[in-house]
DNA sequence: CACAAACTGTCAACCGGTTGCCAAAAATTG
DNA sequence: CAATTTTTGGCAACCGGTTGACAGTTTGTG
């Protein structure tokens, strides 16, 4: 087997105010033995200066080894078919033989070419966007590619400074459920390849599910169930998805001859959930499409607790089908959004933008659909 | 007020089989205007400056504007007080009106420092790791560093490999859960800054919660409640943590004179928790304490859909008390760790240790606590 | 077999900072 | 005011790769 010659780099310094996560996924197999490294207990605190003993060989030390000029070596493991192979073998070699590994930083100062995309999500701690990461991470490793990821906060401002920090040092960026505007956006993709999650830009490869269907079938459900007149609990101001699941709710709910209203949250998170109870229920709506699930959890936990039994007094219908869902009693009936594959679609056209490949024109869609569980039924008041 | 001079870097490229995540939260408020950078596509500063127009300013810049040698930049913008105030302030001056930012790669690559520190996990989908990500990840942040993320899969192997490749990119290292063994993380620690979190290692600093306390409170509550019989639903065999808790339980169990008994899952997840719940009716214990909450969330899901009341019939324990533990119903009664706490005091030890500080001799021991919710209470049966 | 085209390896110039060493300048002291 | 110490800034050598230019070899073609 051909010795992995690549390796994985780090972020470096956080901003004051800009904190910086990145996960690492390890589910390699092969690597030589690690353990040999255990030396006498002397720890040595990386001091000052303290270069010294062990610092890990380098393209000179394989040229040297290999007999051949570095600029050769760099060659050999990086612009494949450019030397010949006598002389590809022989560096192979000595470069498995020394354990070497690619010092990233080194790589990315004269190149800039980092081998990494960002991903800006909303919220981290929002299990929504969980699978969205996994799906990009999936992908973007798959191809050699890391991810990297920031939150806004729901913040437009503090996206559009996120983006703009990143995008100095990542080649490319998604942005799922972004929150500035179009404008801002475009002018992203401007400067490096973008793709958009969760929302349609003009001009800009976008990966949207189309709530149509989902949204559809769950209006047809609540109606066949009796329901008359349903609440939709909407997102943030800001969120075009937001945007979009109210038009599907009031079309899905026009064609089936249902009422429709719309109730504000005031954040989309499970309290932001229980602070809507009592909106819906002086609303008079028996049903509920909420704009995510959390916002769902919430308003079930609360309406539980003020009495109201679910679903028979009101059927409450969430979004996205997230990690936990299903903890909930009764489980949580929901939209499902295709989230690993939106995030995973994404990665895809990015790191083929980044290989020379055209975007795609229009917008790519990803289909919705609806996961009946507990929590909506019959109306039985 | 002072410009922030620091900026934030990025990993590199994944290694096939090896994928990289990177998180980057940002909850800033100064910075200076970026939004400006975004209305005219070529509203590039200056730029005219030097040839291109895109590639951002460097200290070369800066210091043909300030009128001074590259190297006093450098100095002048790292470390401080090693210029006259005088050229200071010009320097400064240059560098916000070029909107400068460091290279973060051209810096890694002669210190070796990188402003970064790793954290691996067994599974980043666990939420029990969320809030070690959480409190390791803002106190870095504070401090200006960087957390870098990595998942083992709970694998040893896989660990192992992921530290090695990590610790050659990042200043230091956090273990939380580790699953290899204490020479190889003493191994770890002798290269650079390790603090192991759910664990004691000898000789390497750890931040570990102490289970007694809350355990105690468990199986005393249990056994006011009038169950005689427990059965401790058991973690990876590799776990040092799941030791210690059934250690716990047995010692609670006894001093309670209650029986105990062990059931091994074979894995920590929701669907461990349902598999071992046929093993659980045939214990004939009437109370469950489970290595964690997911466990405890299966377990319970998987009894109820038998029939089996909660708590009436079975109570059920989780330990965590994670994000959504308190989604079921009933929600779950849970000891409490307080991860957020170990993650944050874990980072401020390595960030010590980093910058000079001996680590602490022995392990430092954070509380743990029962937090009753419904899943437990007296029994009916 | 002569000549052009294709292939290979080397040289050297970066990429953007950092830092040891040294000398000029400033501050302190006798 | 001269001698000495302390500051301060400049020079240049890295850190570890990448890449354009170029020359020596091979290979291909008529």
């Amino acid at each position: 087997m051909r010795p992995n010659l690549h390796t994985t780099g780090w972020p470096l310094n956080g901003e004051a105010g800009l904190a910086t996560v990145m996960l690492l996924v390890a589910n390699s197999d092969y690597d030589v033995a690690v353990t040999e490294a255990t030396n006498s207990g002397a720890a040595t605190v990386p001091s000052r200066r303290g270069r010294g003993d062990k610092s890990s060989p380098t393209i000179y030390d394989i040229a040297k080894l290999a007999g051949v000029n570095p600029s050769t070596v760099s060659r050999a493991l990086s612009k494949p078919g450019r030397v010949s192979a006598k002389t590809q073998k022989i560096i192979e070699d000595a470069a498995e033989q020394l354990n070497y590994r690619v010092n990233p930083f080194a790589r990315a100062l004269p190149t800039g070419r980092t081998q990494t995309f960002g991903l800006i999500v909303a919220d981290i701690t929002n299990p929504t966007f969980f699978d969205i990461i996994r799906g990009a991470e999936s992908t973007g490793s798959s191809r050699d590619y890391t991810l990297v990821l920031a939150e806004s906060a729901e913040s437009a401002d503090t996206e559009v400074t996120a983006s703009r920090r990143m995008l100095s040092t990542v080649d490319g960026l998604i942005l799922a459920s972004p929150r500035m505007d179009d404008e801002q956006i475009r002018a992203l993709a401007a400067d490096k390849p973008v793709v958009v999650i969760n929302r349609d830009v003009d001009g800009v490869p976008c990966v949207v599910p189309d709530v149509t269907k989902g949204i559809g079938q769950a209006v047809r459900s609540l109606a066949a169930n009796g329901h008359k007149q349903i609440a939709y609990v909407a997102g943030p101001a800001q969120s075009w998805m937001s945007a979009r699941r109210w038009e599907g709710v009031q079309s899905a709910s026009e064609w089936s001859k249902l009422g429709a209203v719309r109730v504000e949250s005031s954040k989309p998170t499970v309290d932001g959930g229980r602070y809507v109870a009592r909106d819906i229920l002086d609303s008079g709506a028996t049903a509920v499409i909420t704009y995510n699930d959390l916002l769902a959890i919430g308003l079930m936990q609360e309406l539980q607790a003020a009495g109201v039994r679910v679903p028979d007094q009101i059927s409450i219908v969430g979004f996205d089908d997230i990690f936990g869902a299903d903890f909930t009693t009764p489980p949580l009936t929901t939209v499902r959004s295709p989230l690993g594959e939106c995030g995973s679609r994404a990665a895809t056209l990015l790191l083929d933008m980044l290989h020379g490949n055209e975007g795609p024109s229009g917008a790519i869609h990803v289909d919705t659909e609806l996961v009946v569980r507990g929590s909506s039924g019959r109306l039985l008041a």
